[in-house]
DNA sequence: GCAAGGTC
């Protein structure tokens, strides 16, 4: 700002910020708490503070003051507020007006008194878009009263002396464009979420039984652009599991012990899925089992402490090591700041500014009776403990990361909740400012009959951060000392079997982890979205993972089903790239939200049209009511008999009008009969009439006469239509077809389970024909039935390619390439006992675990007896989750059709009465 | 009775 003129008469300025907590501190600082006076305001929460203060040579009264964050509210206009006074999709376009909701008038009240005393209205709220928005809020409750305010804005992204002062010395102008984009996203949110949650809500809530308890609350079917993606990420892990088909696994585990300890070291492949291949080689090593070492690699390791702690770190954080929900940290996290034991708790940052004295926190903790030893060596040079802490680059330039702002060690009042978590900011800000833990790691490789296996053993040299952080451990193990090239036999040399298990339920941390990655919400929302998924029966709670709830599972399923992704994070992505746009002055703010809402209305009508996947998701879980329209439906028509059903051939089929204005033709013996006929959502209006149809049978059959909306049907469609719905009317059947609506097939239910991950449009669950086929089908690969070799059990991606490989460019003889590393695979020949001359392909590159017998010198395993080879190795398990976890258990023999195999004896002792997995000599043979 | 974002 320019310099106003100095030693003139003291000019009245307002300052207002974001919080009351803010308003004190930066009183404080401002007056040096010299002549700081403080008096009520309006609201009970939101002081006033006096004293005097220079702004560049400009003697100012300064009244300090706060509001609590948003000041105002958007909202429909008046008749849009109910939800039966309009279409739904009328809230794309109907009126919104800001106003201050009522809980908000006494700040209001305040801001009004003091702006109509002052000249100047100083603005210090957050840095951040809401900030400026919120500014601006401020602004036009004082140019109320006031329009001759002169209006400033002080930007600080911490609350230190200096940057306070030299806030307060450069006043500039408010960014009206950052306000903007918060307007836009407020626009948004708000007509799509009420859009879709009344349409959703009237259209599903009376029309099934829900056998679920609401406590008594009214359901609503909530849709949200933050809440619905937030479902999306547990629904998808759900499904993911549900796809899993668990596989059995091999792999050989190698243990040496001496007087120094035991190494167990693990196979270089990994795990094998293939029987034959993994015997083949376990053989091989038994056959020959001495170990010789090919690699000894020493060095040393260093665990970093973690980063400076933001909100979305504390959440997951208690959520691990405490099973905290994020809703409850944050109520906790709150009452500690509000005590003053804690920093502001919602915020971005996860690094300190370098005018922080980082070494006064720590010197507060040298009381406590447990850490505060700790903290005393921490602050004594010749530990050489301390080290700055490195920064996470996050930086919302408003709040310093969360740290302990007062000793305690413990208050009387605390819940146990309260305890850990104070516990874990201290020692977690204790962690930050010390040095790593350092380990000795050596890495041990042996090769034995050609076969690698690696042992990792660790000593903790110095725990350093670890000592206070009790939350993380890093696992040390000795193994004996080895030298390259040194001999031994190994003491146990087993081959086990495992299976492939699902990954597990999303975690809140994991679900934290997604919407921060997805951009759902913000740090300080982000539990609220979590919070909805329960309260909206979309979500429970198992221990600390979350599962879909029938209800959630069918509305993600019916929106998946239409085609749309608006439960996936794509449609935030977006608005929020387009916020930014705004913003910075590269999109309009009109543009934005003309496009957006134009978007949004479109998928909106088309999800209409299409509801009927919404009826067939939820009838999947839940039985239909007889309630068709609310029982608060205002626009409820009586039943008018369109013909006998041809179902039951005992009631009739009648046409009805739903709450959301659609029609529908249904048999009045609902619930005994379910037939239904949907009718396209383009019709404004039904009736009736006597006229008989002479084509359809069993008469009669009487015809309707529609009317269409101009704008939802094909411009070669007229907008009257006298029309019968027993199957002889083209058009019917066309604009039938056009919404995406039929009549329901009332066989049979559909199929419940889905066994898909990714989302799919045309998957079988509900199409009885695609099952029928499928169970008359045979594998052309494996050759058994009840498949397609599409789908074939043994056929992944990877033994596809080397299927094909194998039959089109290879005799046998020559290197082929590695489906898996692209490397090459050269013939080899076992020679081992009861293996010798098979052959099989093995990649040359260290590392790959490509591996593939020779079908004309190797049984299947899969597949039948073909003599195909389907005996393809394979990496890991599904879904890169690292192949599941692993299951004990015994080793079978199995043939060539995957029955156990009798009469086998024990390859290493030749005893028939157990096999080798069992066999009493299997760790060794000399 | 709807959203998400502030904050108490």
């Amino acid at each position: 700002m320019a310099a106003s003129g100095g030693g003139g008469r003291a000019i009245r300025v307002l300052n207002v910020a974001e919080k009351p907590s803010v308003a004190k501190t930066v009183s404080g600082i401002l007056s040096r708490n010299q002549g700081l006076r403080m008096r009520e305001g309006r609201s009970r929460y939101n002081k006033i503070f006096e004293f005097n203060y220079t702004i560049q040579g400009q003697p100012c009264q300064m009244m300090f003051t706060s509001v609590t964050g948003h000041l105002m509210e958007m909202e429909f206009e008046g008749r849009y507020r109910k939800w039966h006074s309009c279409d739904p999709v009328d809230l794309f376009e109907a009126p919104i007006r800001k106003h201050v909701p009522e809980d908000k008038l006494d700040i209001r009240k305040t801001l009004e008194e003091e702006a109509r005393k002052c000249q100047w209205l100083v603005l210090w709220l957050d840095c951040d878009r809401e900030g400026e928005n919120i500014a601006y809020e401020v602004v036009e409750v004082c140019l109320n009263v006031n329009s001759r305010l002169n209006i400033w804005r002080a930007r600080f992204s911490s609350l230190i002396d200096r940057e306070i002062h030299q806030a307060a010395q450069q006043l500039a102008r408010p960014n009206q464009l950052f306000s903007e984009a918060v307007d836009v996203r407020q626009e948004i949110d708000l007509r799509i979420g009420a859009s879709f949650t009344r349409f959703q809500t009237m259209l599903l809530k009376d029309a099934f039984d829900f056998n679920f308890s609401t406590d008594g609350r009214n359901l609503i079917l909530s849709y949200g652009p933050c809440q619905f993606p937030t479902l999306g990420f547990v629904v998808e892990r759900y499904w993911e599991i549900q796809a899993h088909e668990p596989e059995e696994f091999w792999k050989i585990q190698c243990s040496h012990t001496t007087d120094e300890g035991t190494a167990n070291f693990n196979w270089m492949r990994g795990h094998l899925f293939d029987y034959t291949c993994a015997v083949l080689l376990y053989e091989m090593c038994v056959e020959e089992p001495t170990a010789t070492v090919t690699k000894v690699k020493k060095q040393e390791k260093l665990k970093y402490p973690p980063h400076p702690l933001n909100t979305i770190e504390l959440e997951k954080r208690a959520s691990r090591y405490f099973r905290m929900s994020s809703e409850q940290t944050m109520k906790i996290a709150e009452d500690l700041y509000q005590s003053g034991f804690i920093s502001y708790p919602r915020t971005e940052t996860d690094s300190f500014s370098t005018r922080t004295d980082l070494h006064i926190l720590v010197q507060e903790q040298q009381e406590h009776p447990v850490w505060g030893p700790y903290a005393q060596r921490l602050l004594d040079p010749s530990s050489g403990l301390w080290r700055n802490p490195s920064g996470g680059g996050h930086d919302d330039k408003a709040h310093p990361p969360i740290h302990p702002t007062k000793f305690s060690a413990g208050e009387s009042r605390w819940s146990e909740d309260h305890k850990k978590l104070y516990e874990l900011v201290v020692r977690h800000y204790l962690a930050c400012v010390s040095q790593p833990a350092v380990g000795a790691e050596t890495t041990v490789e042996i090769d034995i009959a050609g076969e690698m296996f690696s042992a990792l053993g660790r000593t903790i040299v110095a725990k350093n951060y670890l000592e206070v952080y009790r939350f993380e451990s890093w696992g040390g193990s000795l193994i004996p000392n080895y030298t390259f090239g040194q001999q031994f036999t190994p003491t146990s040399l087993t081959l086990e079997s495992g299976i492939t298990r699902p990954p597990p339920l999303l975690s809140e941390s994991d679900l934290l982890d997604c919407m921060d990655k997805a951009g759902i919400g913000t740090d300080a929302t982000m539990h609220d979205h979590i919070k909805k998924l329960t309260d909206r029966f979309y979500a429970i709670k198992e221990g600390s993972h979350f599962k879909p709830t029938n209800l959630g599972e069918a509305l993600v399923m019916g929106y998946d089903d239409m085609g749309y992704e608006l439960w996936k994070p794509y449609l935030r992505s977006m608005m929020e790239e387009d916020m930014k746009a705004v913003s910075i002055g590269n999109k309009r703010k009109d543009d934005v939200l003309a496009t957006c809402l134009q978007q949004m209305k479109a998928c909106f009508l088309d999800a209409r049209v299409n509801k009927t996947k919404l009826f067939q998701a939820l009838e999947i879980f839940f039985d239909r009511t007889n309630r068709t329209t609310g029982g608060d439906d205002q626009h409820n028509h009586a039943q008018q008999l369109v013909r006998k059903c041809d179902v039951c051939h005992d009631s009739d089929l009648v046409l009805r009008k739903k709450p959301d204005g659609k029609f529908m033709i249904g048999c009045s013996g609902y619930p005994q009969c379910r037939n239904v006929i949907w009718l396209p959502g383009s019709i404004s209006e039904a009736v009736v009439t006597t006229t008989v149809c002479n084509i359809c049978t069993p008469g009669p059959g009487f015809m309707i006469q529609f009317t269409f909306r101009r704008l939802e049907i094909p411009p070669n469609f007229n907008v009257h239509h006298l029309g019968c719905v027993g199957g002889c009317d083209d058009i019917m059947r066309q604009l039938i077809e056009m919404s995406g609506s039929g009549q329901r097939n009332t066989s049979s239910a559909p199929a419940r389970g889905r066994g898909i991950a990714a989302p799919s449009r045309n998957d079988s669950r509900n199409n009885n024909t695609n099952n029928q086929q499928q169970q008359q089908a045979t594998c052309s690969f494996c050759h058994q039935t009840g498949h397609n070799s599409s789908d074939c059990y043994s056929l992944t991606s990877q033994n596809r390619s080397a299927r094909s490989q194998r039959v089109n460019s290879n005799n046998g003889d020559s290197p082929i390439p590695c489906p898996t590393c692209g490397s090459l695979c050269v013939l080899k020949t076992a020679n081992t006992e009861s293996n010798r001359g098979r052959k099989f392909y093995s990649c040359q590159t260290q590392g790959c675990k490509f591996f593939v017998c020779w079908e004309d010198s190797v049984p299947t395993t899969r597949g039948g007896g073909s003599g195909s080879a389907t005996t393809t190795s394979r990496r890991g398990g599904r879904g890169g989750g690292g192949g599941g976890g692993q299951g004990g258990g015994d080793v079978r023999f199995v043939s060539a059709t995957g029955d156990p195999v009798s009469g086998r004896s024990c390859f290493i002792c030749g005893d028939p009465s157990h096999f080798a997995n069992v066999c009493p000599n299997r760790g060794m043979r000399n």
